[in-house]
DNA sequence: CATTTGAGCTAGACAGAGTCTAAAGCCGGG
DNA sequence: CCCGGCTTTAGACTCTGTCTAGCTCAAATG
C-alpha cells in the first residue's frame, strides 16, 4: 500500500494518486488538505491548515482537518512532530530527518539524518520494537 | 545558584536546603511537591502530582502545582519532557537521558546519554545557540 | 504592639488544542 | 431509484494549562 514519497513540492495534479497510493480515497477535502500541506517542505499546525484552507476559499471543517491529517499521519503520508507541549505539527517531509527548535520564537528547522550520525541505538524494552527515533535540538536566540 | 543535583531519591529533611540551593524559597507546598517528584526516579504530568498530593493528605492548589513544577524546570531542579501532545511530563532525573517513549501505553523509560553516542551536533542556525538535544526513541508493543 | 508590605497561595474563570456525537451529504452498486 | 457505507459537518465537550483578583501570612517597619 504505502509507497515511496513524491519530493516536494507535490503538483496539484499528482495529489489524488499519492493518496491512493496511500490507500486513502481523494476526497475533495483530503486533496485541499494535501495540496496545502505537500505544496512544499513545511512544518504546520492543524490549526494554521485550517487557516490557508479557508484563506484559499476552501471551506472544510475543523473536525475533518484534524481526522484527515491524523489519517494522513497515520498511513505516513506526513509526519507529526512533537516539540511544542501546546500543539502538533505535520511536517510535509517525511524522509529521515531531525530537528531544530527554536523555543524562544516556535520555528522549526530540518537537519538532515545523515548529519546527526548515532553510532547505535539501545535495545528497545522487552516486548516493544523501536519505531522512531527523533531528535529534537533545541536553540535559544543569542543576545 | 544553581548548584549539582542530589541522587533520587532525596529524603524529606534535604528537600527544603535543596530548593533554597536553587533559589528558590522553600514554602510548604513546594516542599510537599518536590517530595513526591523527587521521592524517586520518574516521569508525572501536573496533574498526576495533583493526584498525588491530594493522596498524601496535601491540598495544593491547581494554580500552585503549575506554577512551582514550571519554577522547578527553570531552575533546573527538575526537567520537562515532551513527547505526548497531550501533555507535559516532569522528570525528576536532571542527568543527562534520553527516553524511550511507548506509543501505545504512554511508558516513558530513561536511556543513558552513554548509550546513544552522537558523533557530533550539526551547527546551530545562525544568532542561536543549542540549549538541549533530546532523543525520543518511539516503540510499540510486538504482537 | 500595630501597621505595612510583598511573596505566595487559591478558587474559579478563561483559553486553546483536540475529540466526540448525531445528523446530513455523497456516491457507488444492485 | 434505493440502499448502505463512508465522509463531512456544526457544535458541544474534554482536557491541559493560564490568568485574575483577592486572600494569607510572615517578616519588616515604626
Ligand atoms: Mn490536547
Ligand atoms: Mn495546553
Ligand atoms: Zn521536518
Ligand atoms: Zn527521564
Amino acid at each position: 500500500m504505502a509507497s515511496a514519497t513524491a519530493t516536494l513540492p507535490v503538483e496539484k495534479d499528482a495529489i489524488p494518486s499519492l493518496l491512493q497510493q496511500h490507500g486513502i480515497s481523494p476526497t475533495a477535502q483530503r486533496v485541499e488538505i494535501a495540496g496545502i500541506l505537500l505544496s512544499k517542505c513545511q512544518h504546520l499546525s492543524a490549526d494554521q491548515v485550517l487557516t490557508r484552507l479557508t484563506e484559499h476559499g476552501a471551506s472544510v471543517s475543523k473536525a475533518t482537518v484534524y481526522n484527515t491529517l491524523g489519517l494522513f499521519a497515520e498511513r505516513g503520508l506526513v509526519r507529526q512532530v512533537i516539540v511544542d507541549p501546546a500543539k502538533v505539527f505535520y511536517d510535509s517531509n517525511v524522509a529521515p530527518h531531525h530537528h531544530f527548535y527554536n523555543v524562544d520564537d516556535g520555528n522549526l528547522i530540518d537537519v538532515n539524518a545523515a548529519e546527526v550520525p548515532i553510532e547505535h541505538l539501545p535495545h528497545a524494552p522487552d516486548g516493544t520494537v523501536a519505531e522512531a527515533v527523533d531528535i529534537v535540538i533545541r536553540v535559544r536566540n543569542t543576545g
